[in-house]
DNA sequence: GTCTATAGCCGGATAGAC
DNA sequence: GTCTATCCGGCTATAGAC
C-alpha cells in the first residue's frame, strides 16, 4: 500500500476538483484536467472513463458523507445547542479535508446527468434533518423565536459556503474556528 | 417611451442572466439564449455584440450598485448597528430586484475577461468598506470580540447568497425579512 | 430585425502504435 | 500507460438574402 504518493486516478480526481473551483464544471477541459496532471488528454482516459464521472464521484462522495454524518447527529440523545455545534464541526472538518471537492458540490451539481436525482434527495434529507433540529430546539425553548427558514438558510449558506474561505486561513486552527464560528452563528456579534 | 415592454435588449439580458443562474455562463450557449428570446442565434447579434459584453454588463452593473450603496453607509454619521442594518437591507433591496444577476455576479465572475481586474477592484473595495465598519463597531465598543474574518466571511455569505433564497419566499415581505435577518445575523438564534 | 448557411475553432472521446 | 492522430459534433460569430 503506498503511503507517501497517490494513485494517478486519485490524482486526477483532486486536480479536476481544483479546476472544478476555479472555472468551474463546463468551462475545465479535458485538455486542461490532463495538462494540470502533466500527461495528454488521451491518457486520462486510462484512468477515468469519463468526465461526467469525475464529477459524479467527487459530489456523491462527499454529499454521502455530510448525510451520514448529519443522520448520527440527530439521533444522538443531546441538546439542541450540542447538535447544532455538531453539525458546525461536521462543516469545517469535511470542507478542510476536501475544500475543492466542495466547491464543486455546491457549484455544479446541476451538471450532474445521471445521478441528479440521487443528489437531489441526499440534499434534501439533509436539510430536512437540519430543521428537525431547528424546530426542536424552538419548541424546548432553546432557540429564539425567529423564522425558521430565515434561521435555516442563513446559517447553512454559510456552512455550505466555508469553501471559499477555510483554504486561506491556514493558519487559524480547527478547533477555534469550530469555536469561533459556532459563536457568531448562535450568538450573534451585537454586544 | 416604452412603460409595459422591454425592449429585446433588455429582454435578452434578462434572460442571459436567468439561464446563467441555472447553468452558469459557461453551459449556455447562444442557441439556448436565442431559443429561450424566441429567435435564432443569428439575431442575437442585432441587439448585443458577444456572449462575454452580456456577462460583463450584467455584474458590473450590479457590483457598482454595491459599491456606490456602501460608500454612502460608511459616510453616514450612525452607529455601528445601525450601518450593518443597512448594509443587510441594501443587499436585500438589490438581490429583489435582480436575483439572476446576483447568481451571475456570484458564481460567474471568473469568466470576465476585459472585466476582471475592475470587477475585482471593486469587489476588494467593497469588502475593505465592509471591514471598516466592523472594526469601528470593534472599538466602540458596539460589537463583541469576535474575530473579525470570521465575523465579516459569515455575514457577507450569508447576504451574496440571498439570490438562492429570495425568490422562493415571495410571500415574505421585503421589511420584514430586513427585520428578521437582521435579528438572526446580529443577535443570534440562541435564547 | 430575422433568417439560412457557414466559417473557424474547440470540445469529449476513441483507435492504435509504442 | 502514454503518445499522436483523428472523428464528429457543438461552439461563437459573421455574411448576406429577405
Amino acid at each position: 500500500m503506498k503511503l507517501n504518493t497517490l494513485s494517478r486516478k486519485q490524482e486526477i480526481y483532486r486536480t479536476a476538483a481544483k479546476l472544478f473551483k476555479e472555472k468551474g464544471y463546463s468551462a475545465v477541459t479535458m485538455r486542461d484536467l490532463a495538462a494540470a496532471v502533466g500527461i495528454k488528454a488521451a491518457s486520462l482516459y486510462n484512468h477515468i472513463t469519463s468526465k461526467q464521472q469525475i464529477l459524479s464521484e467527487i459530489i456523491l462522495d462527499i454529499a454521502e458523507q455530510f448525510t451520514e454524518g448529519i443522520d448520527a447527529i440527530v439521533d444522538r440523545d443531546t441538546d439542541t445547542i450540542t447538535k447544532l455545534k455538531e453539525v458546525i464541526a461536521q462543516h469545517i472538518i469535511l470542507t478542510t479535508d476536501n475544500p475543492y471537492g466542495m466547491a464543486a458540490l455546491n457549484n455544479d451539481w446541476m451538471h450532474l446527468e445521471g445521478k441528479l436525482d440521487h443528489y437531489l434527495d441526499l440534499r434534501t434529507r439533509y436539510e430536512n434533518k437540519f430543521r428537525s433540529i431547528v424546530l426542536e430546539g424552538k419548541e424546548s425553548g432553546e432557540l429564539k423565536d425567529v423564522n425558521t427558514e430565515i434561521l435555516l438558510y442563513s446559517i447553512l449558506t454559510t456552512l455550505r459556503n466555508l469553501y471559499l474561505w477555510i483554504p486561506k486561513k491556514g493558519e487559524l486552527q480547527k478547533d477555534v474556528l469550530i469555536k469561533e464560528l459556532s459563536v457568531t452563528l448562535l450568538q450573534g456579534v451585537e454586544k
